[in-house]
DNA sequence: TTAAGGTACTTTGTATTGCATAGTACCTAA
DNA sequence: TTAGGTACTATGCAATACAAAGTACCTTAA
């Protein structure tokens, strides 16, 4: 659906800053990360999650290390590099002038016509 | 600069918001949209609205009309169709609950570790 | 010991949009 | 008639969210 398709659009680029933000209050792995965001009725997947911690640990804003489980296979814990936190400041300004301008825009009151 | 890469992808699903919402409020050519965006810290370029302002006119979300100018040629003024402004209303739902979750998000406290 | 189910991860390709750029056309003024 | 300014058209690229298919590891049960 149309609007389900922009709604995947307007998450480009802010899932990144969910994901950085979520792990420089904690470390965790892919299930803690869905399970959070959903906490915040943010629904995303694996399949979108996995590729988006291998671009981010391909760009050095990440580590990892493995831990056992006790249910199943071992977990890639992820955490931030310093790196990492220093991008995750920089997308939260990034955020906050976006998220500014938008209801700035969302919320004028029609300009009067001098022209 | 990857920051502004970001930046860009941010904007992606949300720059069609700005415009709904800038017409919702007043008929506009190019240069009156620039205008209000930059009034709000949202420095876009016509090559970006062109295309986009096509694409919602084929997509039946807007109409537009030639006016005279006095200072050069003919200009494009837009507006929404009934469709446009109810996509609109649902494109704002969508992003205060997408920016209602990323505020959660940013400012959620580091969860207790239970498991 | 083997097999099945569950969990965890990897890989790849698609769809979409913001953006940059090159180009065309119309208008006014000199 | 020409040049500069304004307005618009067209096209291709880059980047990421997403979906889907696949592989691998672990536990449990037979």
């Amino acid at each position: 659906m149309k609007i389900e398709n922009t709604k995947a659009q307007m998450r480009k680029g802010l899932l990144e800053l969910c994901i950085l933000s979520l792990l420089a209050q904690k470390d965790a792995y892919v299930s803690d990360l869905i399970f959070d965001l959903k906490q915040s009725q943010m629904i995303v997947v694996e399949g979108t999650l996995y590729p988006l911690l291998t671009r981010l640990k391909n760009a050095g804003l990440l580590n990892y290390r493995w831990e056992e489980s006790k249910t199943g296979p071992p977990r890639k814990y992820y955490g931030l590099t310093d790196e990492g936190k220093k991008v995750q400041q920089e997308l939260l300004q990034s955020w906050d002038e976006l998220h500014q301008a938008i209801d700035h825009i969302i919320h004028a009151k029609p300009r009067t016509n001098l022209k």
